[in-house]
RNA sequence: GCCUCUGUAGCUCAGUCGGUAGAGCAGCGGACUGAAAAUCCGCGUGUCGUUGGUUCAAUUCCGACCGGAGGCA
């Protein structure tokens, strides 16, 4: 059993285009620190502009850390997230600088912060029985079990919700043991002691006009081609990577059943989406500092309200 | 100038044989423990273009006016 040494690190969340990047290395410059990426899609190699990475030019110099570390062709969770991320904070900590976790993907945050539950790994075989009973019985035949295996997760889950119908069931056909006994015992304490700062937008509109116009700076950047090649490495659909916003939009535009017009403007609308459940997420989230974009001068206004945090909470 | 069509939710449009209206999209709210940029759930009051008339009652029928589209001169 490793003994995590506690120690405060910074989190800086928020929704899509807020803002977050920006801010984490100007932390990072004034406190020593490095970044460590909790974002699902900037994980992957060669998705540069859709993902919204930082270039060397914004990174300042600082190191970045869970930032191209997989093919877009494998596959990836938030459990690998949580080892990988976690013995970056680790070695950032031992050679004695601050980690600054920087990202969108909630789930990731929760799960580093304050675990996950202990579950043997989740077997491709498994999962694939699963899927193809829903296709062969229908999901409620799924539904059904998890309601006689597993009451307590069925009540948690809609019925219609798939893959979380699969998940509850693959954890119990694997363990033998209900998804919501797991749960109970697990997220007692955090792992880490943290000071999150949360970047919210008063004005909805000002955030969404900020994601339109980003999308439009990933175009010009020559997003369509990244896809293209990205595309090329035929990463299986079902893959996470292929779930990013940018990247499907523009697979019919390959195809040529799409116009760019089109694609662009569902990327905006899913971005917009995406930003939504964000702030859904972050909202319930404890301990959050919240953040004030100040439309004018987005970045220089969340760099002092951050700073003025840090000082009240007597941080170094 | 005349004729025809048209004006209903942010958008596209249904509908009411006269009893004040509903879909899709957008938007909003929520859930989330090994696929999470995923997946799923919930939410519909709007001067029915304006103004007169008929009527117990008009968004609906009639007239005028205003806006839009098309046609004929």
């Amino acid at each position: 059993m490793v003994t995590m040494k506690k120690r405060t690190i910074i989190c800086v969340v928020g929704p899509t285009a807020s803002g977050k990047t920006d801010l984490s290395i100007q932390l990072a410059l004034r406190f020593n620190g490095e970044v460590v990426s909790c974002d699902s899609m900037q994980i992957y190699r060669k998705m540069s502009i859709g993902t919204a990475k930082p270039t060397e030019d914004e990174k300042c110099g600082i190191p970045h850390h869970m930032i191209d570390i997989v093919d877009p062709s494998e596959p990836y969770s938030v459990a690998q997230y949580v080892t990988q991320a976690s013995s970056c904070i680790e070695d950032i900590i031992a050679r004695e600088r601050t980690p600054i976790i920087c990202g969108g993907t909630g789930m990731y945050l929760d799960a580093l912060l304050y675990g996950l539950h202990e579950v043997a790994e989740q077997s491709e075989c498994e999962r694939k029985k699963l899927n193809d009973r829903v296709k062969t019985d229908g999901l409620s035949s799924l539904y059904d079990e998890l309601c006689s295996v597993d009451p307590k997760s069925a009540l948690r889950i809609d019925a219609n919700n798939e893959r979380r119908i699969i998940r509850a069931l693959e954890v119990f056909h694997a363990t033998g043991i209900p998804l919501t006994r797991h749960h109970e015992q697990s997220r007692q304490n955090p792992v880490y002691d943290s000071l999150i700062l949360g970047i919210s937008f008063p004005e909805r509109r000002a955030l969404y006009e900020r994601i339109n116009y980003r999308v439009e700076l990933m175009m010009d950047a020559g997003l369509l081609d990244e896809v293209r090649m990205v595309n090329n490495l035929q990463p299986p659909p079902c893959y996470t990577s292929m779930q990013a916003i940018g990247y499907k939009e523009f697979a019919g535009v390959l195809t040529g059943e799409m116009s760019i017009e089109m694609a662009v403007s569902n990327i905006k609308q899913s971005s917009r989406r995406l930003a939504k459940r964000q702030i859904t997420w972050f909202k319930k989230t404890k301990g959050i500092h919240w953040l004030e974009a100040d439309v004018c001068n987005v970045s220089q206004s969340l760099l002092e309200q951050s700073l003025q945090i840090i000082k009240l909470k007597d941080y170094k």
